[in-house]
DNA sequence: GTCTATAACGAGATAGAC
DNA sequence: GTCTATCTCGTTATAGAC
């Protein structure tokens, strides 16, 4: 049981952790097998071993994030905490990925969309859809408890949360500044109290 | 005097315009020398003697696109009109971009930040800062006149703004989708009707 | 100002040994 | 599964002619 490579238990997932760090800071189009393979000490051909090319590796890690995203709003779906708390909740994983120095993986790509292969292309439009439509529950949620108000659908509404959160990152990303995130994160989410 | 090539005139603007709209398309990381010059019918090397590098075409895009940005946000600045009607002036600015289909140039290269040259790094944050500087001045008026109402300061309120203005932009630029950013850019200026 | 030619390097990918 | 070696191509950049 050797000590390194650490976690060689599975060298797939080492490569899809280093991929999804450089993506997440450099974008896709910012990052080659070399940088992962260098960070790892492989060669560039054991990475092509594991994923056939650089867009099979960028599906590989958008499936990945996006099913631990999903499951991670699953689990706070089915807690038991008001609308508010299960929205700051919500803003809090987007807090999470700064904290870490990092942006929104989807967020990042989202702007690169136009370069994208077709495959990673369809998962980021799913992203933000499964997003909206998790917010939208809690929107609904929050209407049946008293706990919430808003001025339009709860479909707008879940739209304008995921893009002002996804703006607040990507305007606090140069700034290399949390706060300038907390207090839009913050604005957005206060803004939804209901009326008195 | 020749048609062909158009607004020959100038160049290194031409190539200016065309690199602009790649780097809004498809990001920094995301076009070459030679892109630029196919579409222009240049050489490579013709570029180079307009722009020594990339870094310096680089440069030189974003000076140009700010000053006119800085510009535009002047002439309406001193334009007759009421905060909300400032508001939405300036959130027009946004969508004529994407009606270009096109990203907000500063938005797109915020998400590339790290991977830029130092002097695009200074241009981009300070584009930002120019943006909620013009903004908190808007929303002084506002208040002045009783045309808006804000819950916080004003400095917070125009970080919220563009935050959520670039988000909107972000967002609803891998859906192709205008009314996805309508929606929410709506959302945004509505919020900041007085309280009644 | 623009060209051709080319250098120098890096990225993505493959072949075949171990 | 991982390696070395190699291939091809694209990208940035320069040299020197016109």
């Amino acid at each position: 049981m050797p000590r390194w490579p650490a976690s060689d238990g599975d060298t797939a997932s080492s490569v899809l952790d280093v991929a999804e760090r450089l993506v997440q800071t450099r974008g896709f189009n910012g990052f080659s097998y070399a940088d992962v393979a260098a960070e790892l000490q492989l060669s560039k051909a054991a990475l092509h071993y594991h994923f056939p090319g650089k867009a099979e590796l960028g599906e590989a890690l958008l499936v990945r994030y996006t099913l631990r995203f999903a499951a991670a709003l699953e689990t706070m779906g089915s807690q038991p905490l008001d609308a508010p708390g299960k929205l700051a909740a919500y803003a809090n994983l987007y807090l999470d990925v700064l904290r870490q120095d990092r942006m929104c993986l989807c967020g990042m790509i989202a702007a690169e969309y136009q370069t994208l292969p077709e495959a990673m292309q369809a998962i980021v439009v799913q992203f933000f859809l499964d997003n909206e439509t998790w917010l939208g529950r809690v929107l609904e949620q929050g209407l049946t408890e008293g706990t919430i108000g808003i001025g339009g659908s709860t479909e707008d509404t879940a739209r304008s949360i995921v893009a002002n959160l996804e703006g607040a990152m990507l305007v606090a990303w140069p700034f290399h500044d949390i706060d300038r995130f907390q207090t839009a994160a913050s604005a957005t989410i206060t803004a939804l109290r209901p009326a008195v």
